[in-house]
RNA sequence: GGGGGAUUAGCUCAGUUGGGAGAGCACAAGCUUUGCAAGCUUGGGGUCACCGGUUCGAAUCCGGUAUCCUCCA
């Protein structure tokens, strides 16, 4: 049985028990900030156990096949992919669930008679795990499956109790093991969940339990049901092998790298695991790009430049030394693809960033190989044979070289590395990143609620009228003069989508508070208001409580201009994926009042044409006045009609569909203008790199456009003007001024030189000749400092045997002095060029010094430069004479 | 989010207690030579990333900004 059916039959097995098939959720979950990557088929369902929103399935039962990677937190997988045949930071993870529906009973019997009928593997290499607290689920292995007592297992909280974390919903698992027989371990009393005879099939969690804050359990209302079931897993053992990577899952990526390496899989143990690590690699790879995710240096980002340094340095075991990695994009899209389109979509992508992240950790590693040569060097000639914790820590923080690669280097060259300072060094890069992490999300206890009126909240009237009667339903005070407030129903749209909340007002005959922002606190539509004046909001909840009814109204104009960005936004999103392709993704949107900020997905820098014309496509949209509308359908019409929908945006049963005619169609839930036309004119600002891979645009409309087109045209007027030049001159005309300016300067620089020289041959024929030395000590004028440096050296060429100390007032009214002393006078006079220049200055208010034979000095005070000169004589005269 | 580092000629990079901006390659001209990775000579090319501070004086020290690399979370 193939993988492709192994899929097939779990997803038709479920349909026909009433379930509805969800599609995986998207492996980046960019929705969710506390998670990295979607790591249990259950992410996607968490907001509905825990209550936060209603069950959007009828009957509530759903199945997927979620995609999964575990490279992080508590799942943290990747340096054990490889070791042994069952490990992986990309897996698939079959999964059903009931939202307080079905219970134990059905959960239990039909995984039971899947695996037994559809997948018909005999029964008596199944066994089972509970817990020992949970006698309904071994009543029910017993009794209704018929499982031998002997082959109920009963385990602890570790192996069979889950909770999703400190607190929340919670409850016993149970477990259904496959046995490989007594090769994989003698022992007659092996037992699932402790010795390697057993693989852990199907993971049945039974919610039934709510973990409060001091650790009591309180059963739950409604009963949920959670599975996963390891995909790779179950077609191993359908396919007769104990090793994943021996499935039809990796062959293609396996056969490729024997191709590529020469090397086969079953070689040795050491060529087995670079052969699993690639095979492996590529997969969460591929899968993470495909959904939007993109090697860097934070977060998410750089856990996948994590996984793609390690295959690349599980390469270099397969004696292959050139990016490889990227080739086994194809084979795997070639298997995958007709299931997951994402991949075949973004085929192109993957590879190219694969192959460019590739060659970037070439360049790490020569550079690294190169400081490494250095470091070793340094250890080796001090006659030491270790190298520091600190040099190995340097290398591999700061410049990214791998600890690994240091030791085999050092070992190759007779070094060891002192590892205890290195995991020291460690530490205290990990409590640093700790201490100051994570507590700035919640140092902020938040007043509780204050209940003010009865009765259902925040009816939402955001797409139909702009002001409304409300009552106000909870107050609660954030600061001195701010207050939040919660409403019966409101015209107020809550900051979501990346379109910013409204602000308007909320008011009656007895007070009047501005909003000025509105956002999300889970279901509720918050209020953030600021009292009128400060006497006001003193008592301002008496007054609330005696008066709850209000008029509540948005500002009308801002919201206009907001809607107008936002359409403007859509006809953006799809202009760029007609230009640039398909390829772009949002990855980030801010709908303002006055501008509108794109974030997308790209690898490079647009061009100017590429910009203009997405312009232009956009401005045509307008000027075509194409209907904007909005329709509320089912998630799968949306989609079929060829909708974008947002990756990792969670979307109920019923969406909001926007369509600019046939243009674009998005889902979104935000406020749009009624017809294009209304934008008037569309102007790109920005566009700029955020980041690997990732790029942002700028962007204004209506009137915020028109007001910039202004003002460009008013600076534009005014260059034209200081140029006095015409329009189609402006570029030649600041051409042929650079130029000249830098014909300037060299003149100058020129004239400066030559004034240099003939000031030095006059004071050549003045130098006062000592025996076989030159002494020239002068007060010059000159324009700069580089030009008295120049007299020197001019002079220097000249004097064999000498000493020249010049003074001169610069044009800033401070005094420069240079010194210069040939090598014999040092030598014989002990003149050293530092030291008289350091007096000489003193005498001017300042200081200097340099070399013996070469010093400058400044100073402060132009009227000592001549005693400061005759002091100079003085002591080098007194030298020279002694 | 928090560290470490980098940014100097078209390219690759030197530049040590702050004191005359350099090398190799590339480019241009000339010479030499019918030895192929040519040699020699000469020359052009720099707001030392940007902004501010300290100083008589900053590529160099300090602070900030930008971009890139890298580690930790």
């Amino acid at each position: 049985m193939n993988s492709e059916q192994v899929r097939k039959i779990f997803l038709e097995y479920f349909t026909k028990l009433g379930h509805t098939v969800v599609q995986s959720s998207p492996v980046v979950p960019l929705d969710d900030p506390t998670l990295l990557f979607t790591n249990a088929g259950m992410n996607q369902f968490k907001d509905i156990f825990v209550g936060k929103i209603a069950c959007p399935y009828e009957p509530p039962r759903a199945a997927s096949t979620q995609k999964c990677i575990r490279v992080s937190g508590k799942h943290n997988d990747l340096e054990e992919v490889g070791k042994d045949e069952y490990h992986h930071t990309f897996f698939e993870m079959l999964g059903n669930w009931s939202f307080g529906d079905y219970f134990k009973q059905e959960a239990i019997q039909w995984a039971w008679e899947l695996l037994t009928e559809q997948y018909k593997i005999p029964p008596e290499k199944l066994w089972a795990a509970v817990h020992y607290d949970d006698k309904e689920s071994a009543q029910i292995w017993k009794n209704i499956i018929g499982l031998d007592e002997r082959k109920i297992v009963r385990c602890g909280d570790e192996d069979n109790f889950w909770e999703m974390a400190e607190t929340g919903p919670c409850g016993p698992t149970t477990e259904i093991h496959y046995d490989w027989g007594e090769k994989f371990d003698p022992d007659q009393s092996a037992l699932p969940n402790s010795s390697p005879r057993f693989v852990e099939v199907w993971n049945i969690v039974f919610m039934q339990y709510f973990r409060n804050p001091d650790g009591s359990l309180d059963p739950l209302p409604a009963k949920n049901v959670d599975t996963g079931m390891g995909f790779e897993r179950l077609v191993a053992i359908l396919q007769g092998t104990r090793d994943d990577y021996s499935t039809d899952l990796f062959a293609p990526m396996i056969d490729t790298i024997a191709e590529i390496s020469g090397h086969r899989y079953d070689e040795n143990d050491r060529i087995r695991m670079a052969f699993r690590v690639l095979a492996d690699h590529i997969r969460a790879l591929a899968f993470a790009i495909a959904d939007g995710a993109l090697p860097g240096n934070t977060g998410r980002g750089y856990v996948l430049r994590r996984i793609l340094r390690r295959a690349a340095r599980f390469s270099r075991i397969l004696d292959i030394h050139k990016p490889i990695v990227w080739k086994l994009v194809s084979p795997l899209i070639d298997k995958m693809g007709p299931i997951y389109p994402e991949l075949l979509e973004k085929a192109p992508v993957i590879t190219h960033i694969i192959k460019s992240e590739e060659e970037r950790f070439g360049k790490t590693l020569d550079y690294g190989i190169e400081l490494f040569e250095e470091i070793a060097d340094r250890v080796i000639s001090a006659g030491e044979n270790e190298i520091s914790g600190e040099d190995a820590f340097k290398l591999y923080d700061t410049y990214g070289f791998p600890l690994d690669l240091t030791r085999l280097m050092a070992s190759e060259r007779g070094l060891t590395v002192n590892m205890d300072e290195f995991e020291g060094l460690m530490e205290q890069q990990r409590q640093r990143a700790r201490s100051t992490g994570t507590f700035s999300v919640e140092h902020q206890k938040k007043q509780d609620w204050i209940k003010i009126t009865d009765g259902e909240d925040s009816y939402n009237l955001c797409y139909e009228t702009e002001s409304t009667e409300a009552e106000i339903r909870l107050f609660r005070r954030l600061s001195d003069d701010k207050i939040e407030i919660v409403l019966s129903q409101t015209p107020f749209y809550a900051e979501s989508g990346g379109q910013i909340g409204d602000t308007g007002k909320i008011y009656n005959k007895f007070y009047n508070l501005n909003v000025i922002d509105t956002r999300y606190e889970g279901e509720h539509i918050v209020h953030i208001c600021a009292a009128d004046n400060a006497g006001q909001s003193m008592n301002i909840l008496e007054n609330i409580r005696a008066h709850p009814q209000v008029k509540a109204e948005i500002e009308h104009q801002r919201r206009d201009a907001i809607r107008k960005n936002h359409t403007a936004t859509h006809l953006l999103h799809r202009a760029l994926r007609s230009v640039l392709g398909t390829h772009i993704r949002q990855a980030g949107s801010m709908v303002a009042h006055d501008r509108l900020r794109f974030d997308y997905t790209h690898y490079e820098t647009p061009t100017i044409d590429q910009l203009e014309k997405i312009e232009r496509i956009v401005n045509e949209v307008i000027q075509n006045n194409l209907p904007v509308s909005t329709q509320i359908t089912s998630y799968q019409d949306a989609i079929d009609e060829g909708a974008i929908a947002l990756f990792g945006e969670k979307y109920g049963s019923k969406v909001r569909m926007v369509k600019i005619n046939d243009f674009s169609k998005e889902l979104c839930g935000g406020t749009h203008i009624d017809s294009t036309g209304k934008l008037g004119l569309f102007l790109i600002t920005d566009e700029q790199n955020i980041g690997s891979g990732m790029r942002r645009i700028e962007a204004i409309t209506g009137l915020t456009a028109v007001h910039y087109a202004q003002s460009i045209r008013r600076k534009w007027s005014e260059i034209k003007r200081k140029l006095s030049a015409t329009e189609d001159e402006v570029l030649d005309r600041l051409d042929k001024l650079f130029d000249e300016l830098s014909d300037i300067r060299k003149k100058q620089e020129k004239l400066s030189d030559a004034r240099a020289e003939t000031t030095a041959e006059n004071l050549l024929e003045s130098a006062l000749q000592i025996e076989q030395s030159k002494v020239i000590i002068s007060k010059v004028t000159v324009r700069s400092r580089d030009e008295l440096l120049k007299i020197v050296s001019d002079l220097e060429k000249n004097v064999s045997s000498g000493v020249i100390l010049l003074g001169a007032v610069l044009q800033d009214g401070k005094v420069a002095f240079v010194c210069s002393v040939t090598e014999d006078m040092i030598n014989s006079n002990n003149i050293k060029a530092g030291e008289i220049v350091r007096q000489v200055a003193t005498v001017a208010g300042g200081s200097g010094g340099g070399r013996p034979d070469f010093a400058q000095a400044g100073g402060n005070n132009p009227k000592k430069l001549d005693s400061a000169l005759k002091l100079a004589e003085k002591i080098i005269l007194h030298k020279i004479r002694n």
